[in-house]
DNA sequence: ATAATTTCGTTAGTGCGACTAACGTTAGAG
DNA sequence: CTCTAACGTTAGTCGCACTAACGAAATTAT
């Protein structure tokens, strides 16, 4: 599950070596692959993580919900949720309110693993960012927000 | 393929909004969809790009040699050279110093190919990096590598 | 009230990139 | 001359992004 391919940075063409898609792709990658990793340890993804946090910050939420707070398709979310009430991570039933509805609930063993997982994740971002300054980080952060914020709204 | 389940970044959870690995991720996705979907316009994708480039400047090379420079797995680079052999871009020929290797040489129509994706790319760059001043890309191309540079090598 | 439309969860499936395992062929080193 | 390593190839796994279609339940328009 490891290994690395990284293209040898200092043979690579130079059409690509400067290439902002390009260098953003590499540290997605790395970033994925620290955070995977990590969270790997207690059997868990990303989008376990996600829809945790969703769930602590804003309670119990339909799978829709959380489907646009998250990201995750709401497809896709199915297996995620699952995988969660398998685990006695949340609960899943049908909403009183709303019959087409199913009511997502954090359990206590959910919060208690949740916290795990914050633990990990915050490791994987040191990792990630070990080479750069305190300014850097708050730079990154900030430039890598503009475009998102960009993109994400139409 | 197109569409963009983009998160709500406004409704998204806290934990979540600033993660650098999340926000990696976003953008590097936003920058794939730039990329993929205009290089889609002459059936190409990022892989023909990347070898395309790396023959045109440092000629002709064998498939291991454009695995180490792209970044691409040998065993992926089988399917782009078979593709780019159809269109006729590049030439495969077993090499006579080392009957192991396959010599891949550019052609002209690739060359002429590769003129075009430059411009694609061009574009997809500046679509993608939009939002950001002149100041704000070169610190994040700055930024990335450092990143890469660091997680690259070892 | 009833018909038409929309929302929600679900199943199934596609496509792509990253990555591993195994294998035959060929080269090079001892 | 044998052993090992490199090369190209085939096949397959895994995670993530994304689409299509559908039944059940809810909302709306008539």
């Amino acid at each position: 599950m490891e290994g690395g391919h990284s293209p040898d940075e200092a043979n690579a063409p130079e059409r690509l070596r400067a290439l902002p898609s390009r260098l953003l792709n590499l540290a997605a990658g790395y970033a994925q692959r620290q955070v995977g990793e990590r969270l790997a340890t207690l059997d868990s993804r990303k989008w376990h993580y996600a829809t945790l946090a969703a769930l602590e910050e804003f309670g119990p939420d339909s799978q829709s919900g959380l489907s646009d707070r998250t990201g995750i398709y709401r497809s896709d979310l199915v297996a995620t949720i699952n995988e969660l009430t398998a685990r006695g991570l949340v609960v899943r039933a049908p909403d009183p309110a709303d019959r087409r509805r199913n009511a997502i609930t954090l359990t206590d063993e959910g919060r208690r693993h949740l916290k795990h997982l914050d633990l990990l994740i915050a490791d994987a971002q040191a990792e990630l960012l070990a080479p750069l300054s305190e300014v850097d980080r708050a730079e990154l952060t900030r430039i890598l927000k503009l475009i998102v914020g960009h993109h994400s709204r139409l």
